[in-house]
DNA sequence: CGCCGCATGTAAGTTGTTACATGATTGA
DNA sequence: TCAATCATGTAACAACTTACATGCGGCG
């Protein structure tokens, strides 16, 4: 259900197209909540029926701007403030580190070393994107370093659990 | 489409039936891999109909206990070796992270110092977990002590990040 | 003999993915 | 003019959730 809330709140900075919401959905938020194209258009449909948003402006070739309404707003906050956030997710990562046993102690610790690797890079591209952000000082930048910050303590994290771990190997 | 994995991951160690899959599930798998009785016995289906496991025995009430074939135990190691763990999981949490901007900085601070404690609620959570676990020398203790030292430090990283982040709306 | 736990299944609905389909506008 | 980008949509399928449904077996 969070697919309509993170709608919701891209909309809450500034009117928006589908399209529009895609491009931010490939930059900012791919990290952290990714959506096709085809689920976008579906779920934006879908929050306009219920009133949450509405058609604000048309342009060229059938755009559609989409305006936050106030009852869109209230029910942002409302998640905010009033549910918890929940839904452990599921880790393929770490699944498959249950059953590294059905391999030998050397393909093991090749994975182990493999999620080395990917958090580094990883934490590269993350860097990177640090640099190329126009950070200005609106809400977005600030929350938006926020969440980069956990981006960047989470790789490494990893990076250093990965290489414990194939220590613990031998 | 990675159940079908960690089932076939928990049948490579003894067999088992549906029901003693599900306890597993909402034991050790329950932080990394959560799956409903629902899905479980149609996946349990499915995999038997491509030969993956196979029933070796049946008892009371219906019981049908599986068991990995040769071919299910190939497709688990090819899974471990041959693919990427990708899916980069949706969080929730961080989602949440970005839209704080349309709050009060008291109402996102309420915010951060609540996953902090949600942080210390899971952290003691697997302490305990630690510490009644019957820790073996096998296969599956020992990567799931790995697995476990993940999510001590995962929630540790959290818990600072956190802590960091609540003093950033400063 | 009655309750609790064992044990399996189905149905309906939601969310998410992949692929297909179409067409308008703009700038080189 | 033609290619890239803008722009929206639909269909089929896979994965997951919630709720409903049923019944046997063992133990006290």
């Amino acid at each position: 259900m969070s697919l309509r809330h993170a709608l919701l709140g891209l909309l809450s900075e500034r009117p928006a197209s589908g399209y529009d919401l895609l491009k931010r959905f490939e930059t900012s938020l791919a990290n952290v909540w990714p959506a096709t194209q085809s689920q976008m258009y579906g779920e934006l449909s879908k929050l306009a029926a219920a009133g949450l948003i509405s058609v604000s402006a048309e342009g060229p070739r059938g755009r559609k701007e989409y305006t936050l309404t106030d009852e869109g707003l209230a029910e942002l906050r409302h998640w905010l403030t009033e549910t918890e956030p929940q839904r452990n997710p599921r880790s393929d990562t770490l699944l498959r580190v249950f059953f590294l046993g059905v391999l030998t102690r050397e393909q093991a610790g090749d994975y182990l070393t493999g999620l080395m690797d990917l958090s580094d890079r990883e934490l590269e591209a993350l860097r990177e994107l640090e640099r190329t952000i126009d950070w200005g000082d609106d809400q977005l930048s600030v929350y938006g370093r926020i969440a980069l910050e956990y981006g960047l303590r989470f790789n490494e994290m990893k990076r250093e659990w990965a290489r414990w771990a194939a220590t613990q190997l031998r």
